[in-house]
DNA sequence: CAGGGATTGTTCAAATTCGAACCGCCAGCC
DNA sequence: GGCTGGCGGTTCGAATTTGAACAATCCCTG
């Protein structure tokens, strides 16, 4: 067992840095969705992705993949959006097990309807409080870092 | 209602990167923790927080000032130590109001025990994939971040 | 074509989270 | 002294999350 490598200073607030804003913003985030349009962040995220897929649908592994939560997490929220009527439930012709979330008009309307709010807000969080360099270095850095995780053990 | 700005492809990149990476690296820690030393992140860092402190000691108030979740979260948690005789409460002599979440001794040995697997998963997870020059934009930027959340609104 | 292992999505119980309501208490003000 | 406003922490119920167990199905190999 070799020694412990403890943080340096710079490292350290690297760190409480990267902790804080991801609970700070995240909290933010989910507050704004909710009293704006109603939506948790995990369900407005389900609504961006299936809206970016082809056909607006895709197989529950893949949404689940896209990350935010477990596979079981997953079907708790694509109930919910269910009943709210901005998801639908497709089952996957090709494989009997499979099955497709489905956006529906309803769910695009909504998701229009609550995106400028969102984004305005992630601007006025995160996005427009960094300098560009710093942008760069978020995107590449925490996009090497998310990569790592997601193959490593994903 | 100003026209919406919405993110150009670095700023997306940027703000995907910081989601997945809160997320997966979150995720990750809490499972080291919970294997290696029965601690999840909250009370890891509940934890941390007091052995940081004067006589490893400090209000409720201030504990959940440090972040984390909310005060009934906090109490939830606190609850939760004690009851593993991490953490001990004691009453504030000047305010009867008043709480004092206390490090135990066993507390602090079990922190102790935890730290090195902990700081290790920091490092392989965040701090080690990233250059030093994104590790100071981190520092900085992430810093502003949620220094500002914290005072509009905290 | 049968067998065995991996996949898919759901269900379940348990743990955790939050916000709102609440109680007791401090502090300033008349 | 007595009132009023607000603070400090807990309690409560509802919502959400997770991992493990499960059932059904797919696919590869022999």
């Amino acid at each position: 067992m070799a020694e412990t490598r403890w943080l340096d200073e710079r490292e350290m607030r690297a760190w409480s840095g990267f902790l804080a804003a991801s609970a700070l913003v995240n909290r933010r985030l989910d507050q704004q969705l909710k009293d704006d349009s109603g939506l948790s962040h995990p369900q407005y995220e389900i609504l961006v992705r299936l809206s970016a897929a082809p056909d607006g649908e895709l197989r529950m592994t893949e949404l689940a993949n896209g990350l935010i939560n477990s596979k079981s997490g997953l079907t708790y929220q694509v109930t919910q959006l269910e009943k709210a009527g901005l998801v639908r439930r497709r089952s996957c012709p090709s494989d009997v097990r499979g099955v497709f979330a489905v956006l529906t008009d309803a769910g695009r309307a909504r998701l229009e309807r609550a995106a400028p709010g969102h984004v305005a807000m992630v601007r006025e969080a995160l996005i427009d409080v960094l300098t560009p360099a710093q942008l760069e270095a978020l995107a590449d850095g925490l996009g090497e870092v998310s990569r790592r995780l997601r193959e490593h053990g994903g």
